[in-house]
DNA sequence: CTTGACTCTGGACCATGGTCCAGGGTTTAG
DNA sequence: CTAAACCCTGGACCATGGTCCAGAGTCAAG
């Protein structure tokens, strides 16, 4: 007997009515049966599956990538070793992302220091560091 | 004289003809002269806008934000108060997506340490990590 | 003069991850 | 029985930063 409906799974996961239909058009979650009247009907397995997804999502990885984990989850063999590759591949992202973000603050940091803060537009080093001539 | 055609800034400035249109709708860059043709007619200073542009977006700055840049910098007085300002604000911003990343970072580093590679599925640590309840 | 390269407009489309709506039908509590 | 609260579908819409298209007009070289 599965009886819950869309809106209990979605307040035990804390996720909204409308991001579980939209994770089952994109094919994260299966196709649930159905009611007579038409009402998707879950068990609690769908309530952890969307806490997997929450979970995975804050680590960075994105629904397709998330869905692929999923898959992954559910093999007999080699899944183990996917699921460790899918987690170095994302890791290997993120510290590029890092890397972008860290020099974009070492350029603001240095802008910053060297602006006294007030005085004349023509002596300010981040407009003059934008654009090597006046922009106006 | 102004004979700069948008092909031929858009070639000077390293950005494709669209972007400039675009930038153009969304009142990045004010609107051009027109020939008797209708075709737009630039001067050599809409060249140095877009590396301005360029710059400060490889500095992380979203076009809005570009967009007030560009407008402080042609205010004669407190321009510089709020451009430094501006730059402050964005240095937050950066500041707040590295810790988020470092997060994650740490967490897929832990998980793919503690990870075998082979073995069973259900003693892979990243799938028990992102299926039960508590996660750091 | 003709040809090819360039430009114009308005609008559609891409990815991402949803959110919201209208206009119905269903279920449940009082 | 009735009314509130829930659910259904299909599609439109949000932000971001563009990219691409058709169909038409313009410009420069040979």
């Amino acid at each position: 007997m599965q009886t819950l409906t869309i809106g209990a799974i979605a307040k035990q996961a804390g996720v909204g009515i409308d991001t579980i239909r939209y994770y089952e058009r994109s094919g994260l979650l299966p196709k649930p049966q159905r009611r007579a009247s038409g009402y998707r009907d879950y068990s609690a397995g769908t309530v952890k599956q969307l806490r997997f997804i929450r979970r995975a999502k804050d680590l960075g990885f994105t629904l397709e990538e998330i869905g692929e984990l999923m898959l992954l989850s559910v093999q007999r063999d080699d899944g183990v070793k996917g699921v460790k590759a899918a987690a170095e591949t994302r890791l290997a992202v993120v510290q590029t992302k890092i890397k972008a973000l860290q020099r974009i603050r070492l350029g603001l940091k240095k802008l910053i220091a060297a602006c006294p803060g007030d005085g004349r537009l023509d002596q300010c080093p981040i407009i003059a560091a934008l654009s090597t001539e006046d922009a106006a």
